[in-house]
DNA sequence: TGTTAGCACTCTATGTTGTTGAGTGCTAAC
DNA sequence: GTTAGCACTCAACAACATAGAGTGCTAACA
């Protein structure tokens, strides 16, 4: 049996109803749609055989049809279309990134919060992982006598801070010109490639400088380890409730919020299609057992072109894709030029 | 009608039952625990006493008895008695603290997520309010030519970044100047002082420098207003799932999970009470619509004896007070004092 | 006078049954 | 190939019956 043009524009006509309506659709409800110009009977023939190939299903005999998840896969892949979004929409997005935005993340925060007040959806967003970073500079500034505050800025102008407890006490001027090695070997560099270059530079040291210097590098790497831990925001976990399928099924409800505060697992979901764009899941696509019944839409940001961060949205799998994806491409598009022009200023 | 020793022992009863089992508690129920030498019908009538007296009430004839809200009031205030935490617990509660708790912001979120866990309640924190620290020293680090990166380090030893943008170019010297400036106003003042003191230092710099100090103070001021947008984290949403006072009425978890990520009504929530060491707030005595039929615990930790910030849990009305208190009274002198320590080495 | 057993009464929760209506598949006519 | 007609199915809803937990009241008892 093959998908011929009528078909698909039945199937299609049914994703876009029951997105709207989460209620089976039924032949004669279609065939009173103004576009379809033949009568349910007809109607009632060709979803039998959509059925039979995979893109249906009924809840129970006598109930209308649902599409699956292979006819929402089919939807996004072929049948939907991304729209211009309307001015006042890219105003208002643009206005959040307009206001006060010097730190990058409260900038990845924000958005979070933009794309879920404006998709209607839960959200999330991520912010870049330590190791795509490049090193702007680092400030070592004593604390204590045994204390040190580490200031990382990267070429992104993210800002970290971490304290250090060292085992011998240090001096400022030590500080400095081990700050200083420290320095020249970040320019340029991630942080992950650090150890490497580092050690042609211990020559010029005094030996209580050395000695210092290589004391630091294991807690930096430390520090990286647990800066590895991804940073991960979600708001609007109560939009799901918005959905009869989950504020009819409290078990359902209770897995998608205990997921949604789960870090580690919600870091992985945003990393694992960075390398995309967009990317799309749908339904049982997506690994996570609370998410088995959501589609998750995700949206890759880029620094020189290279993915380091990732935000998206998780609803329905009845999700109005159309509007998500059109939403999201756009937010990428305008978050990348943000960033660009926040490191080239 | 007097509330003599016999009806007290009978609501108090009542009350340990019905936060166990969340049912409304019957007299026959009641004659049947141990404690209880008198039978159904007594318990009736002394029920039916405590009724009147606003202590307890049906949900519908014929059902068992519930305890009201004043009868909860009674119960924290009188009946309640604080235990020992377990030597179990009172290390795992330690060991939260002691392993890399290098940033204070870090240990507050900690500190709602090790609440949550160990309550089995949802949990949030509260980190300090700009206007409560003393600052330690300021550093400002040329970024670009006309973006400066300040970093702000408090006593408590609370690391804060702002990236501020300037409306003429500055040098790496002016900076470091302009920074001794501030350091020397700023010393053992909290930030809100800042104002008044800065006006005398002015003269022994140049006119280059006093125009870059005085563009900055403004700059100072709004980042202040910013930060006072308090920082709250909330751990545990999915918990109110499992009592099922919530777990039945969507609408009720639906808005208890929007208050939660409500970020100002919670910092509200928070500061309320931030005057007493611990406090507890039952069902109708909240002000916010999500929490009056909860009860909120909250606990607060001090600097130098000024209380600075606070935790708690919220749950239904039927908490455990006596386990929750506890626990929170143990946290909170185990945070003033690592607090110190991490203060004053 | 306080306590208790007994009893009629109340009301929710649960289960049963019947009805309605939306929707289907199949057949036969167009 | 398309469509009208019809018998059939099944969830959703309402109406009704039943069971059980709990109460208040009364009268007897210590």
């Amino acid at each position: 049996m093959t998908l011929d043009e009528r078909k698909l524009q039945i199937l299609e006509t049914i994703v876009r109803e029951y997105i709207q309506s989460a209620e089976p659709i039924g032949s004669r409800t279609l065939s009173k749609n103004p576009k379809m110009k033949i009568s349910s009977a007809t109607i009632r023939n060709e979803m039998a055989d959509l059925e039979e190939m995979g893109y249906l299903y009924q809840p129970h005999t006598s109930a209308g049809r649902v599409p699956s998840e292979k006819a929402y896969r089919l939807y996004v892949d072929q049948l939907m279309t991304i729209m211009e979004l309307g001015g006042i929409l890219q105003e208002e997005i643009k206005s959040v990134y307009n206001t006060y935005m010097d730190e990058f993340t409260e900038a990845i925060q924000r958005t979070a919060r933009l794309l879920s007040r404006i998709t209607s959806y839960t959200a999330f967003s991520m912010a870049p992982q330590a190791k795509h970073l490049n090193c702007k500079f680092i400030k070592l500034i004593l604390l204590g006598e045994m204390k040190v505050l580490l200031v990382l800025v990267t070429k992104e102008r993210i800002v970290r801070n971490y304290v250090i407890t060292l085992t011998q006490p240090a001096s400022e001027a030590i500080l400095d010109k081990v700050g200083n090695v420290l320095n020249i070997c970040l320019k340029d560099i991630t942080l992950y490639e650090l150890n490497d270059s580092i050690m042609d530079k211990l020559d010029a040291l005094t030996e209580e400088e050395k000695s210092l210097l290589l004391e630091m590098i294991p807690l930096l790497k430390e520090i990286l380890i647990e800066e590895d831990r991804q940073r991960v925001y979600a708001d609007g976990l109560d939009k799901i409730f918005n959905f009869p399928e989950f504020a009819d099924d409290i078990e359902r409800a209770k897995k998608f919020i205990e997921t949604l505060n789960h870090q580690t697992l919600l870091a992985h979901k945003l990393t694992e299609n960075i390398q995309r764009d967009l990317s799309i899941q749908i339904g049982e696509e997506n690994v996570e057992e609370a998410f088995k019944d959501c589609s998750v839409v995700t949206a890759t940001y880029k620094i020189d072109g290279k993915p380091i961060g990732t935000f998206g949205v998780v609803g329905p799998t009845r999700m109005n894709y159309d509007y998500v994806v059109s939403v999201l491409d756009f937010l990428r598009k305008e978050f990348n030029a943000q960033i660009s022009r926040m490191i080239n200023d």
